[in-house]
DNA sequence: TCCTTGACGGAGA
DNA sequence: ATCTCCGCCAAGG
């Protein structure tokens, strides 16, 4: 994948408001590559270990925690997302509530 | 090359 | 609500 693919996910995952959370098909739409949430996916995946980036506001499309239960990642992912005020039901985030528009606060 | 594997998602059953 | 089955597409074997 080329650097300006990368460059428009970072940018809109970068711009997803703390206390909210998007879906890898929802930054792949914004990020004007539709249909390739994988694509995503494996860009978040390949980011350094101590990005900046709010890579953990990203979940997927059925508001879970893209890793195992029983995973660092997971538990790494929830607890930075607690702690911006997001809420679980279980494993899962209500959307209708957490959803990021999309625009600007 | 071909095949498998993903930080995925939507349509059916 | 849950579970398959596909489509998607780049990497790695």
């Amino acid at each position: 994948m080329d650097e300006l693919m990368c460059q428009k996910v970072w940018q809109v995952v970068a711009a997803i408001p703390p206390g909210k959370v998007a879906s890898y098909g929802q930054v792949a739409e914004l990020a004007g590559l539709p249909r390739m949430a994988r694509m995503v996916g494996r860009i978040l995946s390949q980011l350094p270990k101590d990005s900046q980036l709010p890579w953990f506001r990203v979940i997927n499309a059925q508001g879970r925690i893209s890793f195992p239960l029983d995973s660092d990642a997971y538990r790494c992912q929830r607890e930075r997302l607690e702690a911006d005020g997001v809420e679980f039901n279980g494993e899962r985030i209500n959307l209708r509530v957490y959803r990021w528009s999309g625009e600007a606060d």
